[in-house]
DNA sequence: CCAACGTGGGACACCGATGTTCCAAAAATA
DNA sequence: TATTTTTGGAACATCGGTGTCCCACGTTGG
């Protein structure tokens, strides 16, 4: 027995991740999916299921967290906020891209973070969930100041062109209209130059 | 009693239209929000919900069909078989935007169109639906033969991208970020020129 | 080989959503 | 105003998802 939360090392880490994903996959499809279907989706008894989360909440909670910790840190080791705009922003679009299905999910619901903080701790409509937002925020913002970025546009409409395009990249790629390896730089190349020729 | 289903003319009109509207919304939000909550949202008794229609299933059909209706007169009167390419494609985005609401519900779910067609009726899964999309996916390939789109990007990548910027502009008016009479605008200049300055 | 751990599945009670029926009140129409 | 249409709400049975408990089976590791 260890003491820290951190490592419950064993099978446990395993079926704790495969219900994870499950339901990450699961809840995309259906916000709503039914316990079952997910156990069933993870190859595991619904009562398994259960003692890993109690609660229905507990679980999405946990799914959240997961696929946001996930991201922040493909987002984090983009290192946004050095070297030149451009080329930081193409880092991030590709981090963004790798971080693949938990974003379909993440997305998918524009509610999901209604209500929940990243630990799934309920929080105040106050609190917007800026931190992962914010340094991408910064980065747009020193590329319009640069001049690399659109100007005319405000900043968080710049921010949800991005979140959509990767989005609609994932979603290709998922359905199988756009290959793997070519959503980055396909997500990149309609980002910066949209789909006119000049 | 008319013979015809068309004409149900009077009150009821009224409030199947209260119906359908409050269930699109409600819908939009959470693709299973209970029948009561709709009926409320609709200032209507759940009774007469049930009275117009029987089936959940029955409403979701209709509100399908409903917001697939506007959605089409709306692109069909964007003519986009007629004159040159970009300006076809901006007439077409100035009424997709239009439609707004239904809008956002339809693509909310990627799922919403398997198993069921425009009326509501199961089809096999090998009916697509190309019915709305192929006039645009026709002005797309018009626009790149005659050098206006991107030609080094599959026409359904523009197409995704299409429907993927009109998403983000509806969702961004209705959470207030980007007012509505700009949002056609600015769809389309960052469908056309993307993100980054020349 | 034996124990502890992890698991699957059945049985159960509970609850919210659904769909049905009926009736009295409100609204539209003549 | 009289009549027909339309409505809202209550009562009810049903169904599926949820959460809980329990026990036997397989797996892991000493």
């Amino acid at each position: 027995m260890s003491r820290a939360a951190a490592a419950e090392s064993g099978t446990r880490n395993r079926t704790r991740r495969a219900i994870l994903d499950a339901a990450a996959t699961a809840l995309y499809r259906n916000r709503k999916a039914p316990l079952a279907d997910i156990a069933a989706a993870a190859d595991v008894g619904r009562s398994t299921l259960h003692r890993y989360f109690p609660d229905r909440e507990e679980l999405v909670s946990a799914v959240i967290a997961d696929a946001l910790q996930r991201l922040s840190s493909s987002v984090e080791e983009a290192r946004v906020d050095e070297g030149p705009p451009r080329e930081a922003m193409r880092r991030l679009i590709a981090a963004m891209v790798a971080s693949g299905d938990g974003l379909l999910f993440l997305l998918h619901d524009p509610n999901i973070f209604e209500g929940l903080d990243a630990n799934g701790e309920p929080c105040g409509a106050d609190a917007e969930d800026p931190d992962h937002d914010l340094p991408v925020l910064d980065l747009i913002e020193r590329g319009q100041a640069a001049g690399v970025f659109d100007p005319e546009v405000s900043t968080a409409w710049v921010l949800s062109v991005l979140w959509g395009l990767v989005y609609t990249g994932c979603e290709a790629a998922n359905e199988g209209t756009l290959a793997r390896h070519a959503v980055a730089a396909t997500v990149i190349r309609t980002f910066e130059n949209g789909v006119a020729v000049t």
